[in-house]
DNA sequence: GTCGGTATGTCGCCCGCACGACAGACTTGC
DNA sequence: GCAAGTCTGTCGTGCGGGCGACATACCGAC
């Protein structure tokens, strides 16, 4: 069920035991999304939590002047609405299919039951939220000190993590996204994304492969040869 | 021990059974800090979590360039390090003693031990972190979407929540703040700061009061009436 | 194939706000 | 008490980057 994703940060279902992990998706309705579906809205009456058992999952919110903000993308074997599970409130971030995705919705009950008979469960959504926390406190960290060329750059050395090194010493990572996906990754306009990306071919920083990969080589590592 | 703060979102302690505070207190080390002492810095050996008996404590990051990025003040009741408690790893996160402050420290290991025991406490600390992650979403997304002087009155309209409401409407509230701590909050500029204020005293949407307290009329409410 | 919708590349304009500078007020320590 | 340090108010100046505009390229549907 759950392929290899290849990603370091298959950050709850495997960490369960076979026996919790079918428990809880057997108490679990599975449901599917197309690419762009909404999967959760703000505004929504919380449904308790969410496993990814297929796709890929982008989390957002709107702002009130429609600018998009994109806080993470979600792999398969993570675990999403976590943030609302215990307040029980409306939903303020928004989930959305970013490819043909699948996931297991746990009724909050379910949730709360099997955390508190199996403590390590609870262990393990502490573990997600507070790798959201650090990574939420280091982008509004960045933000506030670093231009987009340096973000931009950042989000990169981010997604080269998992890329394939090549022989040469660049990163051959997927990149299915569009510029405006990466300005709202990096809060910045979709013409300067696009123009820095441009400033970056030209000094060799990254290459085009095909329409959804990159060859990428970090300035930093370049300096450490 | 816990005074009453007077605060909505004392976060953990008041949520624990007297003996259940009083087992993790027996754990732990209590330790005094004088205003504007460091109580972790990043790169510290994480020492476990902290409950906040006495003060208020600042928790912020230094962005390379020096920049202070100020997350939020955790005050009596509350508990911090929560982040980096499952992974054992450095402290990310700075926390200063705002005032003369009194924190209980508790080893990881107890920490640990007393969540797998105890399920509700587990759930607690999952409540504070998810709190913290909505918290940081907000203040991400307000961040790529407003400008200073709307990031200022926000912060007004949030500390306006502690206050006490006057009979003309206006909110009298703390304000032991310089320009700078503001500023450190919605990451803005010194000079920024100091200027909006003025003109907010000049259209009377705050007025100061001695040296460490403001009268505040939320420009929204008055629309209200 | 054609055509509509979406993505990219690149202008120029201009505005919010960071930053340096400095004067005056206030606070703290000795 | 005075002196040193810190905080506040208010100037310019300059620049990063948002935004509108528009041409081109690409992609998917039929």
């Amino acid at each position: 069920m759950f392929a290899d994703t290849g990603m370091l940060s298959v950050d709850f279902a495997p960490h369960l035991s076979q026996q919790d992990l079918g428990f809880l998706l057997s108490r679990a309705r599975p449901t599917s999304f197309r690419k762009r579906d909404p999967i959760f809205t703000a505004g929504d009456r919380s449904q308790g939590a969410l496993l990814i058992t297929k796709g890929q999952v982008k989390l957002f919110r709107m702002s009130e002047d429609g600018r998009e903000v994109i806080f993470r993308y979600s792999a398969v074997g993570e675990i999403i609405g976590l943030a609302e599970l215990l307040s029980n409130s409306r939903r303020e971030t928004c989930a959305e299919a970013q490819l043909s995705t699948e996931v297991y919705a746990i009724p909050r009950g379910a949730m709360l039951d099997f955390m508190q008979q199996r403590p390590e469960v609870a262990l393990r959504a502490i573990g997600v939220l507070a790798a959201r926390v650090r990574s939420l406190e280091e982008a509004l960290t960045n933000l506030a000190s670093d231009n987009v060329e340096i973000r931009l750059l950042r989000l990169l050395d981010r997604m080269a993590l998992l890329g394939e090194l090549q022989p040469d010493g660049r990163v051959l990572l997927d990149f299915p996204y569009t510029h405006q996906d990466v300005a709202n990754q990096i809060t910045a306009s979709r013409q300067t994304v696009s123009s820095i990306f441009s400033e970056f071919k030209r000094r060799g920083v990254i290459e085009s492969v095909g329409r959804a990969a990159l060859l990428f080589q970090s300035p930093d590592d370049e300096r450490r040869h």
